[in-house]
DNA sequence: TACGGATGTGTGAACGTGCACACAGTAGGA
DNA sequence: TCCTACTGTGTGCACGTTCACACATCCGTA
């Protein structure tokens, strides 16, 4: 089967033609205003016979609005296969989109092209507003953004993110705090933490947590520092914490996955948990009921992070006032066997 | 900060009448053609005074081009979460696209309404080509590509797909039969199979290769049936199995995640694993290496199947003959300790 | 009889771009 | 001198859509 064109495709010209009807009152059975039923159902045949589709790029064009809304995972290689959160918040922001009849495009990130290509693509009218998740400080996105105005909503916010762009998150300090006081109240003495991400608001924010529930106990000696947050830095973190401190009796670990290699390398020393160390996580993601034990952890809501950032960004659409510009949802503990 | 209008962004008028030349000139200046270094120097100043952005919307319009290829991601919830090959498919088609200056920009389908949608974008000039994974049987996404002509990669292909349209993939049944034959030849003589998306191709064809490595051995009873790849599928499919067959000395698990639930569920039976139990997973995912014992498993070159769709859709784009419709990826089998 | 409103339809102009074409000037060769 | 080739620039048109406007008809009422 040879190609030559793309396939003549039919306009509302054709349409109108077809049915003996103008452009206009094709237009009218498309977008609603005054029609006689015979006028629409000839259009309408005229339409399924000839596989009408509307072409979205002129319509983009006239109308300034594409019906689509980026969403931007910036996310390094190993973090986007390692990190259960991104999928759910993917899978929010989509359902909350589909719901109000625009199309989720999703853009992934990975090197300084990447960045620049995307920048391109957002300020080149092919999506009304943008979604970006776990952005890193600095990151030239935000510039873009900010520059073309773009209707957006950040998921966690870098520490220099420009004050009018609307975000949610949730209260990683709070709940970082909240189960390091849990761990405290379980008698351990010695804690340490596996801290991921530095270069995020996530990361330094947990971290802060964990800080401020200590208090004067803290000792930065216990804190291994460790890039991502997945299961192999938790198996790095863990012999790091083991090494300078082998009498260590509670580990907060950064996310499900690294309490996840914590426990294996935990389980490898010949530590028992939660006898010996008692283990806590954080996303209450499919590792934390897979592990042996299963672990106590902060539950995020990434779903809900997902649709909440969607509707941000729907709501500025629709030019509505956003009065709190970050919006930061809860996340109970989740106790169970590991602490 | 109010937000009357979506900014006027200026146009290649605006720079045009910035730098005392025509658009014609600006066009050229972007595109390639006779322009004077005064010209050009005067042009690209304006440019970058004024913060232009081309117009992609109106670009493809005239060009019918957008320089983006689709990803479908026609996934189930619990799928998408589950399994770990989406992503690193996602992220090999990403650098290739890149690669090729190409934006990649990926659509997820978890409803008919999705669908619907998803087909409206599709033909809606917003992209050149697309790449559909994991696409099921009499799924109305290949009408909708195939009635469009649209340049396309499935990869994986179901069995009503269309001859005419490329796919890449990889050889489930000869993969799944040498993995069993693997197990035949470590002794294992009561072999169950727990089988997974038997309404896709990948499913109904590791299925296959199990039957075909069996022959006469093969018996019906030793197949569980589950519905998605992922863990708790696997957790239940070896109860079943245990349930069926006490006696059962070999698993071939549809996949690593199944397989990793089902050593949960030996474990928690008291079977030592390859002791009295033998499995072998599917994909090598990072789920092999996390568990315990690691998994002996198939290889699937995640990655290289993406960048290898991405390759197909542009040489299309290209105008570029493709001899061979479809196209298979090999499958290292990976021993380690499970089997 | 005339008028205002509701209903229904057609037409021209724009959205921002790229390309074909026209045009101008210079240079070289027959 | 004329023709052609090359470099450089400006202008009109088209891509497929929507929207504002003009027009046409019909009804009820002043």
């Amino acid at each position: 089967m040879s190609r030559p064109q793309p396939q003549k495709r039919p306009t509302v010209h054709d349409i109108a033609a077809a049915a003996g009807m103008s452009r206009g009152t094709v237009s009218r059975v498309l977008n609603g205003g005054y029609v006689s039923t015979e006028a629409r159902a000839a259009i309408e045949a005229a339409m399924s016979d000839l596989g009408y589709v509307p072409n979205n790029a002129a319509r983009a064009l006239k109308m300034r609005r594409s019906q689509a809304v980026a969403f931007v995972a910036h996310e390094p290689h190993s973090l986007f296969l390692d990190d259960p959160n991104i999928g759910s918040i993917m899978l929010g922001a989509n359902a909350a989109l589909s719901l109000a009849d625009h199309q989720m495009v999703s853009l992934v990130v990975e090197s300084a092209r990447d960045t620049e290509r995307v920048a391109r693509y957002l300020s080149g009218g092919f999506v009304d507003g943008a979604i970006v998740v776990s952005a890193r400080t600095k990151d030239p996105i935000i510039r873009v953004i900010s520059d073309l105005a773009l209707p957006a909503a950040f998921i966690g916010h870098p520490p220099d993110l420009d004050q009018n762009i609307p975000f949610v998150g949730i209260d990683n300090v709070g709940s970082a705090r909240a189960i390091t006081e849990h761990l405290l109240s379980t008698g351990r003495r010695r804690i340490g933490m596996i801290a991921a991400a530095l270069d995020r608001d996530s990361g330094i924010d947990r971290l802060a947590g964990f800080r401020a529930a200590l208090g004067s106990v803290f000792d930065e000696d216990l804190v291994a520092d460790v890039p991502h947050y997945d299961y192999g830095s938790g198996v790095k973190g863990m012999r790091d914490l083991l090494e300078r401190e082998p009498a260590i009796d509670g580990v907060f670990a950064a996310s499900d996955a690294i309490a996840a290699g914590a426990l294996e390398t935990l389980r490898e020393a010949g530590r028992s948990v939660p006898g010996d160390v008692g283990v806590v996580g954080f996303d209450d993601s499919t590792w934390a009921v897979r592990c042996q034990p299963q672990l106590t952890t902060v539950h995020q809501p990434a779903k809900e992070l997902g649709s909440c950032a969607a509707q941000v960004v729907l709501r500025q659409l629709r030019g509505e006032h956003l009065d709190p510009v970050g919006q930061l949802l809860s996340t109970p503990l989740i106790l169970r066997d590991s602490a």
